[in-house]
DNA sequence: TTTTCCGTGACATATTGGCGACACATCGAA
DNA sequence: TTCGATGTGTCGCCAATATGTCACGGAAAA
């Protein structure tokens, strides 16, 4: 398991020692993609997903802040600018872009790693609890968006609860009583059909991933990988 | 009862030392295997199955992710890295591979001892009472799920609470009036056969493992462990 | 050998869950 | 308020599946 990772820098110096930094620190934690200019990092964002991001600001074509824009439009990953002036007003409009940190040129390569290593641990932490996820099916429990093969998917709020027990044991069979109990609390008066049916417009909901929702005949329901 | 740990570690010394530790402090608690290279890991793990593992990650061979990850294939027992760098990397790496715990060089064996069974006894109480085993058989029974030479495999309910019984009877022979008791419960208008066929359809479903469930002819059934 | 017991295949039946349809509730907008 | 749109629980039917029964033949005990 190793990290993307995008560093975009116009000195081909600068560039080279902070991708063999990381690349060497890191001994395989990082996968290392650079770019020298705007518009080929402009590319590449649009082109793959990254875990994190180096940006330098100044630079042919494209500024590092539209580059974060653009970032920004598909990912949440976190972003370390890097400026060449240390203005003040270059941080703020960072940080307004949407950056995590920054660091000030000239800085040390282990400072910079360290900085890295401290955002991908948080992102890492917070998405590991926020987001569910199982073959393509993704739940974010913020937003309370569900994607399937990363298009959004509409869903009710019973089938989101439904889908959230589920992908919470996932793999496990969960009985109706299981499922009754969580999803739809103490107030039972009702069939255990209804779990029944809100599987079934789950599964309808979630479209070419409905296959994940496995029926367990006689014990209850789970969802899988595949 | 002895719990089977692996040690892997290059220098001499240290494996030595460490295994001495842990053979003396827990007076018989620990069956020791060590390998002082990669590769020789690789093997003993495929080979056997170990309650604990302890692995440097710098070796001869494949490191210590590689045999985390080999390891992983298999088992979920607890895993600690040991690590000579002490950087942030490798043991973020480590979590990611799936690891437990670490510690870092220099450390004092009474901390890795104390370390040890923590894991130990944590994996062991999530395990107990709900993971039946026999042979190649292993039956989750918070998941529901069974698994022979740890692959998955699709059983019904009637097989699977009957799997259930004998598990908790390991070894014991059990008559069909008891089966028939705990499994079918008390609405018995049934048959004596319906034990040997759903016994007999056990056995289809658990594929090369049929053969752990003996027949007792003139008793009844009881599943073991070859 | 004789008798009892069990494995197996075939078949009948019971159970389960998927599905469509419908009824009622809830919520917002006109 | 009224009206419709949407969400949610219930019911009944039917296909799929699981499960029980039977009969036969062979193996193991007596």
């Amino acid at each position: 398991m190793s990290f993307r990772l995008l560093i975009v820098e116009d000195s081909p110096e600068l560039l080279e020692a902070t991708g063999d930094f990381f690349r060497e620190e890191g001994s395989g934690l990082w996968d290392v993609v650079t770019a020298s200019d705007g518009n080929d990092a402009l590319a590449k964002v649009r082109g793959g997903s990254f875990d994190l991001m180096i940006l330098d600001i100044m630079l042919p074509g494209a500024s590092g802040f539209d580059i974060c824009r653009a970032a920004r439009q598909k990912s949440d990953c976190p972003i370390i600018f890097v400026t060449a002036l240390g203005s003040e007003n270059n941080i703020l409009k960072g940080y307004e872009t949407g950056c995590d940190d920054y660091v000030v040129k000239p800085f040390s390569l282990r400072h910079l790693y360290a900085k890295s290593l401290a955002l991908l641990k948080r992102a890492k932490k917070s998405s590991d609890g926020d987001i569910l996820r199982c073959g393509t099916i993704s739940l974010n429990r913020n937003t309370m968006l569900v994607t399937v093969e990363g298009r959004e998917v509409a869903i009710n709020a019973r089938e989101y609860f439904l889908l959230v027990y589920l992908l919470e044991n996932k793999g496990a069979v969960l009985t109706r009583k299981a499922i009754l109990d969580h999803v739809w609390g103490d107030d039972l008066d009702v069939s255990d059909r209804v779990v029944d049916n809100t599987i079934r417009r789950l599964r309808e909901s979630l479209g070419s991933a409905s296959g994940q929702i496995k029926t367990a005949i006689g014990r209850g329901y789970r969802i899988t990988e595949e």
